[in-house]
DNA sequence: TCTGTCAGTGCACAGTCGTGCACTGAACTC
DNA sequence: GAGTTCAGTGCACGACTGTGCACTGACAGA
């Protein structure tokens, strides 16, 4: 599994970044059976292998690390977004579907996460994932411009379809989490109707007036 | 504001019932800036005005308040859309969301509750919210399949636009919960954009191919 | 009127929490 | 090699937590 046995970095800085991402990833583990602010900052610490207080040395409070955990895992959700846009794309529901599914699983904890806090989290950490979100349709939005069909759209509307569209991806993402069975029946089921929307979705498009009278 | 000064029940039953409904609107009311996991017992009862130890003669844990209180707020939901059915419906998406808007605004703390336990909260809670809104879901599929044009849809298709119909709403009470000025611009651009949409998933589903070849 | 029920009280306990403070010792600078 | 920096330690503290137990006293049924 591990591509490198021990590292063990040398130097100190370098030491101080690993446990400050030990710190993260054991925040993130610890959230995946109960929301972000139920877990405390003694047991991540107790988790991470270091005592409560040199938790101070790297964040303010768990406010603070639950904010960096939000901008650390939607990095992956953008870092996702931009592979689609670099390759020309399926353009295809069923084979964005696929690869979407794929990522998940890949992520599941740091989309749980971003699901979890999304609404129930601290303010900030919740504004902070809005705040993301927003980008990410924003940059849809900007894709959708270039699309042959698409191009004579209103700016509006198109912000509109790309907020649907995200929407509608991110609903099959949360039904993904649920499903207790990776590769059962269950799955294919969100899949193929996640599906359908999407086509359902661009049907709509399709038949939308671009721009009124 | 209130319309009866003091009822005062004389019976046992009624002020224990009392009481208990004292302790649902005071954890409404309490996970109205953070988690309901980050509410205590103690700090329900001192709000509701009793000592903590009596709180076991309502509920057995405060997760079972919460389950009580996912239960209680998912009424409200049910209510609407059970009006919304006996009267003969606008079947204009904007009247539609303008009681939309009002029932969000009468009834927010029930609405951010469900938002936030949707997934951020203990997993009873959350079992309990998804499975009252898949059946909420499945009510507007039958109601679909009643509605002229879409008789001879298959039932699965139904099911899947009504899953999109209610996400894309749930999405538009999200938001509206998130905007500040309750009567302001943001919020008509709120409801402008879900409007859109709605429609945008109509003409989506005009174009549907009913039954496949 | 007597008696049982039970919602709410008061006290106690052990456990967990966040955080302040003085410290150690290895990695760094000069 | 001497001196500095600072990630991590160890102890302590007061506050708060959930919950067990014995209790009180108003209501309910006889």
């Amino acid at each position: 599994m591990s591509v490198a046995p021990a590292p063990e970095p040398t130097t100190r800085a370098a030491r101080k970044e690993r446990t400050r991402q030990t710190l993260l990833d054991t925040a993130l583990e610890l959230s995946g059976d109960r929301s972000f602010a139920g877990i405390s900052l003694r047991e991540v610490t107790r988790q991470a292998g270091i005592v409560p207080t040199a938790f101070y040395r790297h964040f303010g409070s768990m406010e603070e690390l639950g904010v960096a955990l939000a901008a650390d895992t939607m990095r992956v959700l953008r870092g996702l977004l931009r592979d689609a846009r670099r390759n020309p794309g399926p353009a295809n529901a069923r084979d964005s579907l696929a690869v979407l599914v794929r990522e998940v699983r890949a992520h599941e904890r740091a989309f749980r996460f971003l699901a979890r806090e999304r609404y129930g989290g601290q303010p900030t950490v919740a504004h902070a994932i809005t705040t993301e979100l927003r980008l990410l349709t924003s940059e849809l939005a900007v894709d959708l411009a270039r699309t042959p069909g698409l191009s004579d759209w209103d700016v509006d509307d198109l912000e509109m379809a790309a907020d649907l569209l995200v929407t509608a991806v991110l609903e099959v993402v949360l039904e993904l989490l649920a499903v207790d069975r990776p590769g059962g029946a269950a799955e294919a089921e969100v899949v193929a109707r996640g599906e359908k929307q999407m086509r359902l979705i661009m049907l709509g498009m399709a038949a939308w007036k671009p721009r009124r009278a």
